[in-house]
DNA sequence: AAAAGTACATGTATCATACAGATACTTAGT
DNA sequence: ACTAAGTATCTGTATGATACATGTACTTTT
């Protein structure tokens, strides 16, 4: 066995255990959760990333959210359907759409994003300041982390492609 | 609106962003990973949670995970299908089965931490040690609170429901 | 103008889950 | 002891989020 260390409590044994703890407890919340009830979870991170890149197409949305483009096609449907995004025509291209979040899409997201702070603050209430700080930059170091290395193995899709479709690139 | 602050760079804005990020990061480990190959990773928890349990009834199983009975079911049919776990007949109460690990269970299990170990030591190499620990810590404390606020949530299910099909209870 | 490539949509499959109902067993009330 | 109520498990069905394969329309290259 090349097995580190015998799953002694080290950190790395306590990362493996409460990460996987921690996957259960986030499907909980999003399935039987409250949250969630104008726009499921992949939607609102769908609109989240929407609102950071501005309006794009489908193709770099799913990019950037590392999903399949058919996935995202439907992701954006469903807020389409809901009335929180638009599909505009690219005159650049007719293959593809820029998806654009609309005054509804964005106050959809902004309710959807105090409900969770609120449940947050609850988590947490009782932390002290520095237990939640380091709590924040240690799962964005996380994060960052897990996309480096997402990304290094999938060096396909190059992040490039995105201006190929960017509102006024062609 | 209510909303406690408005989206700012703060403790709670950014955990609230960085969880979400971490969700789908999560999902795309387990979904597209090469881990999880003779057991998913639902299965590895439930065996995680039957190893620190010992041999509890399905229902049990299902308390402590905190899912349905009927997934927690299935979750176990899946196990004794690859020879990981068995059911047990409980003498003391002919609707309960007890659930037990094989031996060729633990190898899986523990063949499969190695391998999330693995993966986690590359993901947090080049942190320094007390980044990792803080992560940790973190999560740790973290899943103590979401815990926590479910079971707040949830008074019902008392955990005494435990002892009526520990096998030497009745 | 034909071939190759690209963007999106749709069909189908999978996985993990919940809820509702069925069945077999147990416990409580009388 | 008999019946009613409760409980443990299993099975059927539905949902949500995803991927992969395929189809279609458009664009770029040759």
């Amino acid at each position: 066995m090349t097995c580190p260390s015998p799953s002694g409590p080290d950190a790395i044994g306590i990362i493996e255990l409460e990460l996987l703890k921690l996957v259960r407890h986030l499907e909980t919340f999003g399935r039987r959760g409250s949250l969630y009830v104008s726009v499921d979870r992949a939607g609102y991170l769908a609109m989240r990333m929407l609102e950071s890149l501005g309006p794009v197409s489908a193709h770099c949305l799913a990019q950037a959210l590392r999903l399949d483009a058919s996935t995202v096609t439907r992701q954006i449907s469903a807020l389409v359907s809901e009335g929180l995004a638009v599909r505009k025509a690219n005159p650049a291209d007719g293959r593809s759409t820029t998806i654009v979040l609309t005054d509804e899409g964005r106050a959809a997201m902004r309710e959807l994003e105090c409900r969770r702070r609120l449940l947050i603050e609850e988590l947490v209430r009782g932390w002290d300041e520095p237990g939640q700080i380091s709590l924040g930059t240690s799962l964005a170091r996380l994060n960052d982390s897990l996309l480096r290395t997402v990304t290094e193995r999938r060096p396909a899709d190059r992040p490039a492609g995105h201006q190929a479709t960017e509102p006024g690139a062609a």
